[in-house]
DNA sequence: TTGCGTGCAAAAAGTTTGCAACGTA
DNA sequence: TACGTTGCAAACTTTTTGCACGCAA
């Protein structure tokens, strides 16, 4: 059985109110620091991850998160706001062949899309 | 124009050689260390990437890199000999799709299908 | 009550940077 | 020759770990 404790609860909380994916530091942020230690964060997060209640994926330099909702797979992410958006995309013929052909044994897959989400081109001088 | 210099000209021939995608210590490994500082290993891959020489993936804390021929674009990675096999997929669909029907300006994408191959599954204990 | 979870402090791992010297175009 | 590249050493960021204490089941 899993241990609820305190920590779990606000995390799991901050993670399930954001919008975007967030950081260990993004999170420590949110939760103004003297409540938790950041370990804390980081192996929360990791506890999370090892029992599939998020996901996460890497960029710029650190890993992001975010809960594990059935709808979250594959995504679009604004390099500018890091706003996520699910996207539509049929990978699992895609890997039941990777399996047959080539005889793979498939643990995980990521897709991810990196972009300028609308709002964002609009303000961007790129 | 590109500067060719004699680390350069070694990493690149490094990652030619390479079946696998390579992180930077292992690349570092391979060029026996007094040949450059790991920094020009950093220094250098960076260089390739803004170049568009080479392509990155991160897994298990570090980036991987391998040269970006127009083969490569999406792989499966065998999590236990690093193994990399191009895989098809057709997601320029699904870009054009996030493009047309979001308004998104896609920069960049990725897509990565993790697990064993055949060979490693023999002697896995999983 | 007991074993897993947490705080704290310290360090590991990966990567970046400033500056002086070097070497390619 | 000139300017981008490199070596070196140092720092920085992100993440991990050991240990003693704390708390949920």
């Amino acid at each position: 059985m899993i241990k609820l404790t305190k920590q779990r609860r606000i995390i799991y909380d901050i993670l399930k109110e954001s919008k975007k994916p967030l950081n260990a530091e993004m999170i420590f942020e949110k939760l103004k620091k003297d409540t938790m230690n950041l370990s804390t964060v980081y192996r929360t997060i990791d506890f999370f991850e090892k029992n599939n209640l998020v996901l996460k994926f890497h960029f710029n330099g650190t890993s992001y998160y975010f809960l594990n909702t059935e709808k979250h797979h594959h995504y679009f992410i604004c390099t500018e706001c890091l706003s996520m958006t699910d996207i539509d995309c049929h990978l699992s013929n895609t890997i039941h062949d990777l399996e047959k052909n080539h005889g793979f044994l498939v643990t995980n897959h990521e897709m991810t899309v990196y972009g300028l989400c609308k709002e964002c081109q609009k303000h961007s001088n790129i």
